[in-house]
DNA sequence: CTGTTAGCGCATTCAA
DNA sequence: TTGAATGCGCTAACAG
């Protein structure tokens, strides 16, 4: 009966918050779009949804009346309803250190012009891993996962694609899903063959791990400093292979800690930029001079190197953001899947890198 | 004739993406954990939802067929029909500074626990951020906006609040929706009495401006350093107080352009520690020393800060975020709505000032 | 305390 | 090319 044009169940007594009055703006809807435009619900919705089978005259009316209606689909519905969240989760370790808001603004800049909605999401504890793995997918709020940084096991994984959603990474490492990173390995060569070049025969290493972590298999930048100390002959010193947590405060202490050795280095190859700016802090009141008595490479190219005149191994952080997204929109689309990518690094050549004192 | 129990609908072909099979995961969904749980979804739906009028064997039942069977409630059907989003958008105007990571960063932790997703956008240009107040509310993509660091002007909150998404500020200025941020005029007249008191009388100023706004009022901060200089008998010289685009390059500039000048002032006041940086890096290339001969100070006691031993204005970003956060997770919950606050700032004394060289 | 019923706003068959 | 009808999974009246 009441199924005629009563007000009928619209008009919700707002259960919970008794609030004045359901003031709100009258939402509106495709059918009100519909309704003005002179067409079915149908129609509205492929005309919207840039669907075939509609007259380009009429897809320009019903766009035009969505237009002035500033109308926009429910997500909530749409989904509902079978298509797409047109979301995309961003996961990532750490917000407030450079590269990841690098990454995030590369990463962002894609999904908008692709009118997709960036979800983010911090994950670093275990405990907020795990629920995070485990409710977000859940009834997919979700179209994909972006991860920065940090590698999702087998198991995580398997979740995920259980529930339809894919993965992608940026600056990780090589993963078996969709990812785009630089090589740590040969970035990490490329510091050491640097030191080694100029003449450096006791090069320690200041590597930062992160306490959360314990499944990435091997920081690629470490083994290549391994590598390259013993194909140079010198081998790897432990005392001078230094593994600290991430920060300012670790790497100003493992470099204080170098500089009291006995024997200590003469050039030192920090694991980020932002160890570097530690080591480089460090140096300094211990009386030593950058780079006459020691030697300091680190890894980004971090906006404050340029500054600080530090030599590092660069990389194009935004531009790993803006392909890994890439990546993300295009095999949403459907089409040819874009391949995985790694990409360079290069050398660059600042003023805290000179061959080692002569003896 | 398909209503029996024939696959129908359900077993849909994959409109676009002609994709190989749909071999989904059947989706768990309320119905079954109601028939499993031999319950009505009515009850089940209470049960999950923690609604009153569920014996508590029913819903102990009911929550362990849900947990058995990992269902999760599928947040889209649940806001379709009538609830909120549980999505706060957050807009902010740059993604690699670190003072908007730390926002996030504080931002993002209260969100999470409240179980709210946080949806980020970044609004520069004025166009993108047209688009964005445009799009953004229409349908109830979000429950409500957390601006960080920017003005919303009057256009912009009818719209928001007209759609019926509240507005809530962090890090901006005094709004007249509800806000956390510091007073940026009394952090301006910190510093400058700071750089008085240690007896500086030629004062300089580098303040940062953002040139894709327009709408703030007046720079707090550099307001605080007119009216300081003007109160304290020196007067302003417009040719030391220099206002440029944020960042490395113009705010080296400016240093040397400060430096070039036939009387250099004795002290600098940055707009925020990364122009302090800058500051920092031109004054020795350029033969001076600070803080002997030039004293610098800046804005936030940004973690680089300490390892460069620059005296500056801090601010507790991270609680900052916090509280912003808070502010509209308890305004959401519907209680007593929290106030908005302006957080302290303090002096924090290093080695980047000191009294100005006798003459 | 519990079940029945009716939509939430949209995409998508199927018939026209 | 279009429209009418159906259901996505859930919550919220309203009865029992």
């Amino acid at each position: 009966m009441n199924a005629g044009g009563t007000p009928g169940p619209r008009a919700r007594s707002s259960a919970k918050t008794q609030r004045q009055v359901d003031i709100r703006t009258p939402q509106v809807n495709m059918t009100d779009i519909a309704r003005e435009a002179g067409v079915s619900m149908a129609t509205t919705s492929r005309a919207l949804n840039d669907l075939p089978g509609v007259s380009a005259a009429t897809r320009e009316k019903v766009l035009r009346v969505a237009a002035e209606l500033s109308y926009v689909v429910s997500p909530e519905a749409s989904r509902l309803s079978g298509g797409s969240t047109g979301r995309i989760a961003v996961v990532v370790p750490h917000l407030s250190r450079w590269f990841f808001g690098e990454m995030l603004n590369g990463i962002e800049s894609v999904f908008r012009s692709a009118k997709l909605d960036l979800m983010l999401y911090h994950v670093g504890e275990a405990d907020n891993r795990e629920s995070f793995f485990h409710e977000l997918p859940a009834r997919r709020k979700v179209d994909a996962v972006l991860v920065v940084g940090i590698p999702v096991n087998e198991a995580e994984q398997t979740r995920l694609s259980l529930m339809g959603v894919e993965i992608f990474a940026a600056g990780g490492q090589f993963a078996s899903y969709p990812f785009v990173s630089i090589d740590d390995e040969k970035c990490g060569a490329m510091a050491l063959s640097h030191l080694l070049h100029l003449g450096h025969r006791r090069i320690a290493m200041i590597d930062a791990i992160d306490p959360n972590a314990e499944e990435w298999p091997v920081d690629g930048r470490a083994l290549a400093y391994t590598e390259a100390m013993a194909a140079s002959g010198h081998g790897v010193d432990p005392s001078i292979f230094l593994r600290v947590p991430w920060g300012p405060e670790p790497g100003a202490d493992a470099m204080a800690q170098l500089l009291s050795l006995p024997d200590p280095p003469t050039a030192v190859f920090a694991h980020s930029d932002e160890i570097a700016f530690a080591a480089l802090r460090t140096a300094r009141p211990a009386g030593l001079k950058v780079p006459e008595d020691i030697s300091i490479i680190g890894v980004d190219d971090h906006p404050i190197s340029a500054q600080l005149d530090l030599t590092t191994i660069g990389q194009d952080v935004l531009h790993q953001g803006r392909l890994a997204a890439q990546l993300v929109v295009s095999s949403l689309a459907g089409g040819t899947p874009m391949p995985s990518a790694v990409l360079p690094t290069r050398l660059v050549l600042r003023g805290s890198t000179a061959p080692p004192a002569v003896r």
